[in-house]
DNA sequence: TCTTGTATGTTGTGTGACAACCCCACGCCG
DNA sequence: CGGCGTGGGGTTGTCACACAACATACAAGA
């Protein structure tokens, strides 16, 4: 197959998806801002010349990648697109390549990426920031032993340190390593007795070195921080090996 | 308003949700292996007592998001969720949010991500990775100004030290941000001339800490790298400002 | 004035039909 | 017997229409 044959005449693209790229484009290029409502389904296929099939299969994909907000009885409205709708997919890309022992190699990236991280957080956090992270932490001392809860806060405080960064593309990839973590952590605490105050004692460490904008302390209290994790999911892998 | 009044008791999610998250539950737990068929449309239908409609758009959200593959005439395949699905939603998000110089949101998360990478690269690299790295490096010196060549090349090539890294989580972030490059370096290929002696330069030297399993000198290299190309591209924005 | 009913417009769901396309097996013909 | 074309059945793509469910605005009523 040395040249390239004919190509295809036929337009291979589906209808749906040229008005989706369509109406993508008008919303890229600005033509409807963040809130604005489009005109209704019937209008819109009227504009596109297409059933309302094909309108509807084009605004459900765009809906489901973030960009719509489709409301019964109301309409349709361009939405802010939103740090979930980068890291559900990272999430799933993650979940769906991810082999046997993943919890240890989710951890194991974590240990590279997390401590620079915690460094320019150092740098750069502002008072908001600060305070953000100190009500996290403190809520995190007092908080009862609600499982949830308590995972929930830990993302939490993990993603303030990316926010605090200030890099918008940082939390992008903290954020669906954190969504591993409950189902990670579900064998951790059936194994390890103080991860409670484990967290609040490293939590508090990597909040001081960043308050003090000390960004090698506050990288390599991070990097201790999820040394111990580490830890605890080797007994944990181990345990559930022996059980096996 | 003191107390909380009745709940609402209607079912407030749709039917093409519910069969969306039933579709992406089976598939995501295994029912379903990549590249398996699933039934046709109304066999689907048919389990789950909905319109074809109603399934259609399931289906249509599920295809949006990287999950399926419809094609016409023969079938609904599981797919293999790939970097795109993660790319493209992160360069949306992107492109909406931080605006004109997001690149340099890019450039600065791969100057705190990368130099760990590659100093664990230089740790736990195996022979054959050194070749692959070698042959990398060894035809982007002798290539010709194919732009297109150039910067596939310079993505394998970090994408390359990620999985010389043996943590399979790594390549996972380090792909879809590559795959932002391109776009980035248009704008630099125009103002920066010797662009391609600098990459390499630059992989050359981070080659060579990494074979030489120096570590710190891994990291150093390619944060040195990162610096020129965020050099690069603070050059290429001021250029374009200046045109405006 | 406040409440309530109603009208209208919107999205959600169901149904049926036909077109376009793919695959395969059947049967024709050499 | 083997190759080939053609048909049919199965699949997804598109269309049209009808009705349900919901939200809002407005008018009629107490």
């Amino acid at each position: 197959m040395p040249s390239p044959p004919f190509k295809t005449v036929g337009k291979s693209e589906l209808l749906s998806q040229t008005v989706e790229t369509a109406i993508e484009r008008a919303i890229r290029s600005g033509d409807y801002a963040v809130g604005e409502k489009l005109p209704s389904e019937k209008e819109l296929c009227g504009q596109f010349g297409v059933s309302r099939t094909v309108m509807r299969e084009a605004l459900r994909m765009l809906s489901a990648r973030g960009l719509l907000r489709i409301e019964k009885g109301r309409g349709i409205f361009v939405s802010r697109l939103s740090a979930d709708s980068v890291a559900t997919p990272m999430e799933l890309y993650l979940h769906m390549h991810s082999g046997p022992d993943h919890a240890l190699h989710v951890v194991g990236a974590r240990q590279l990426i997390e401590p620079p991280v915690a460094a320019e957080a150092a740098r750069h956090h502002t008072d908001a920031d600060a305070a953000r992270l100190r009500a996290n932490v403190a809520e995190l001392a007092t908080a009862k032993r609600n499982r949830g809860l308590l995972s929930s806060l830990d993302m939490s405080f993990h993603l303030l340190i990316a926010e605090a960064a200030h890099n918008p593309v940082l939390p992008l990839f903290i954020r669906p390593i954190q969504m591993l973590m409950p189902a990670i952590k579900e064998d951790v605490y059936e194994v390890v007795g103080d991860a409670h105050e484990m967290a609040v004692h490293w939590h508090s460490r990597i909040l001081e070195a960043v308050l003090d904008r000390d960004a090698s302390a506050a990288a390599a209290e991070m990097h201790g921080h999820l040394e111990i994790a580490m830890a605890h999911v080797r007994v944990a892998r181990g345990r559930r090996e022996a059980a096996a």
